[in-house]
DNA sequence: ACGGGCATGTAAGCGGTTACATGATTCG
DNA sequence: CGAATCATGTAACCGCTTACATGCCCGT
């Protein structure tokens, strides 16, 4: 449940609303950890519930305003520090790497060179906001370093999928044009 | 809905039970798509009813050997050249890095190394199994060069995580001691 | 006055995990 | 004979997404 802690984390910066905290979610870390406003809007009900956080203020259209309780910064320390990383990924793109070979080798290329694109592309959305950071214009606050260290992480994922993308295509065809026939026969049962 | 294609993926190589599957996905896939055997056991059930698969025998201890049929080839054909990969990531480690300035230096120091540990070992074990499929000890069907790229894949991801964690140690440390610049060499100008 | 963005929520449903439950077979 | 492993499933629950729904306020 590291939404709640995400949540906690940002409040831990200052007063937010739910919509305040959904879009700085989408930001920088929208495609490194998804959160749709419901969930945002039912985590932080919940988390009012249990004295995690308290409403600071009303404002126009609504807003409500939240901030974090001493209880709250004490449960975002505790899942940061006593807490195992839940280091489960979930790579689509991989996944459908496995099965490659019910490809046509055209569909394969096309779908690679798509794949590098993309990957680059994200890559360079987090290359351009590190170096908005590195020139200052965040400030340099430690919360700014600590982003700075997220968008790295966005950074080097994304380009090593970029080289990964790249690499394939040059790996799986020639593999197809030239002989590399299957001369081994016996392999088929499983276990490795 | 991945693992219904990822299963009939599997499916396409020859006919396996569901804790034959299950086996699979655990080898290479489990740290880069999870796989829980009661989803794969309701998922085989629906794509029975659903004609993707039949049943192709009956072994000891009640097990049932699934065949994938030609409406299954087709979807997952279709999945891999219609369906638009889903490039949803959500990496908690990542998450983390975003709060890591409410951690105490040496905490955070710790929790580095640890997640360094943690990746370059992942990563180790994918290049294990890289390099005994380039030894040519599962053969070199298609489907083993599809695996190949898999891995390099998981080894790529697991390295960036690593190099990153360690770039993370040398970034953020000095910040909180007295400057010094990290090693990676870049521009960060603002960095206390 | 009106359109776009601010702002908050509910509800249905899906996908996934965990815990529970059971029994057969093989191997030592 | 007992332990490990093969083998399949159910049930409860959780987290998340999508679609639906509503209304306010600000700038033009």
């Amino acid at each position: 449940m590291s939404l709640r802690h995400g949540l906690l984390g940002l409040l831990a910066e200052g007063p937010a609303s739910g919509y305040d905290l959904s879009r700085r979610f989408q930001e920088v870390l929208g495609a490194l950890w998804p959160a749709q406003h419901p969930k945002i809007y039912a985590e932080l009900g919940r988390m009012v519930d249990g004295g995690l956080i308290d409403i600071d203020s009303h404002g126009p259209r609504g807003r409500k305003a939240y901030r974090i309780t001493e209880a709250g910064r004490a449960e975002v320390r505790r899942w940061l520090t006593q807490v195992d990383v839940d280091h489960t990924v979930r790579l689509e793109a991989l996944l459908r790497s496995y099965f490659f070979w019910l490809m046509e080798p055209d569909d394969l290329a096309r779908h690679l060179a798509r794949e590098a694109e993309f990957y680059t592309e994200q890559a360079a959305i987090y290359r351009a906001y590190a170096e908005r950071k590195d020139a200052g214009e965040f400030g340099s606050t430690p919360q700014v370093q600590s982003m700075r260290i997220t968008i790295e992480g966005g950074v080097r994922v994304y380009e090593a999928l970029a080289e990964w993308a790249r690499w394939a295509a040059t790996y799986k065809l020639p593999a197809a044009a030239d002989g590399g026939a299957p001369e081994d026969g016996t392999a088929n049962s499983d276990d490795g």
